[in-house]
DNA sequence: CCAAAAGTGTTGCAATTACACCCATGC
DNA sequence: GCATGGGTGTAATTGCAACACTTTTGG
């Protein structure tokens, strides 16, 4: 994972021109819903995105464009909210987006006072592809583009309650990512380079919802062979200093 | 699975309607590819078509209805092709079609003589989302439409190259069904009501592209305990007759 | 009666689970 | 010095893989 300054925060200026000119640049009635997971103080975080001037909160989403590959669109929704670029991502499921037909979001543009043909494809019928990323929580920057007021983590099981078909997504995320722990990616991309193995441990757990035996655990992990011990360990917490450890190949997404 | 009469194979007629006005009341640049999987002769077979007049192989597949869910159109695709309704359906993926901006649709429907505007969405990218159906082999009767040449069961190993992302997506169903292999259903679906172990072996082993112990997969089969041994066997071959079993609970898809 | 397939049970290995003791650190 | 968490090894169990002999049937 890259950090970059998020190249292109949609603006009022932008959201105006999308409307007026741009939308016929996308795929009409899809859009790309992402869950975006994180991992901080033994909990397993959610990127959450508060409508602006709205009770409503959704998971990062966009459009898709007409040459844009899904998995492409996934990366640049990202790399929007969070400034991070190749992110591991992972398509887990394609929503039908038809509860969502009561969605205000001809009320939310009208309190914007942007301009949006009654008819226009974002207010009706959206298909949705779901992906689901991971990310190193420290790496983040949450950013709040010109449509919400708030980009922030939550705590997967203490968060608002979500718009739209999105406590959908997120369940089915969740269950997509437990089913995917077993390679070594997921806690590759979740966790900082070097980390201990309580801290991996705790992970592991967040993401299974369950506890694990802390000696059977280790011993499978070391035995997995992708991860290695440093010699140096975690100083400053109390009580015993734990060893620190980072995996061995090149964890994806790292820069070159 | 019911059999019902196919209820509507498209003709000259509807294919004509579509482009002049049906063609609004779809999805745009949304199609939904549906590799159909049956058994026979202890091989895995797949339902594919020949386009009318070119040779051009593909899956099955349709576009879906602005108020139609997912499932609901795959459901609707399989139908027109198999005859059969309630199928186990399963999506899997969700494909760009980005690779296949250069499909021959356009010269495919200026041979069968039907109007086509040049910027339709059928002749541009065609995000492609991903299902595959497990039917009982016998039930079905392959039906082929106004665009169709032959519409006929292939072995999945043994048949024609397919055309756009087909092979790509053929390849991706055939690993998403090996991943749920170890759910019942997918036996279930596949055989008849009454089948004998040799035969459940055999569709695994088609599954899983590999031997399977005779001991050892009858033990876990029967530990499983969602088949029962019927107290008849299956007579005619030659040899020993085996046994025949079904499943205990009510197999997804039978009628009431 | 014989060839070929079907039915059955036991044994060994590997992977997972359960569990107890010692060590290091901050307060 | 003591409470708390971190590091390690061993025994028990479970699940899976390997394997051989008997039974049935048609020809």
């Amino acid at each position: 994972m890259t950090r970059r300054p998020a190249p292109h925060l949609l603006s009022r200026k932008d959201l105006e021109r999308f409307f007026a000119r741009d939308i016929d640049r996308h795929i009409p009635h899809l859009i790309l819903d992402c869950a975006v997971f994180g991992f901080h103080n033994s909990d397993l975080k959610v990127l959450l995105i508060k409508w602006k001037g709205m009770n409503i909160w959704s998971m990062p989403g966009g459009y898709v464009r007409k040459t844009e590959p899904l998995d492409a669109a996934a990366n640049r929704i990202l790399q929007v909210h969070t400034g991070l670029r190749n992110v591991h991502l992972r398509q887990f499921h394609t929503f039908s987006g038809l509860n969502t037909s009561q969605r205000p979001v001809k009320q939310f543009y009208a309190k914007l006072g942007i301009r949006v043909p009654a008819d226009a494809w974002p207010l009706k019928r959206l298909v949705a592809v779901g992906y689901y990323a991971l990310v190193d929580f420290l790496r983040v920057r949450p950013s709040a583009d010109y449509m919400a007021d708030t980009c922030a983590w939550y705590g997967v099981d203490d968060r608002p309650r979500l718009a739209f078909d999105h406590e959908e997504i997120l369940q089915s995320a969740r269950e997509a990512l437990r089913a995917t722990l077993d390679v070594p990616s997921a806690g590759a991309t979740l966790l900082p380079s070097r980390f201990t193995m309580p801290e991996l441990q705790r992970l592991h757990e967040a993401i299974l919802g369950r506890q694990l035996d802390r000696r059977n655990f280790q011993k499978k992990m070391l035995d997995r062979g992708d991860i290695e011990r440093l010699a140096e360990r975690r100083r400053g917490g109390a009580h015993r200093a734990p060893f620190l450890y980072r995996f061995r190949s090149g964890r994806a997404g790292d820069p070159l």
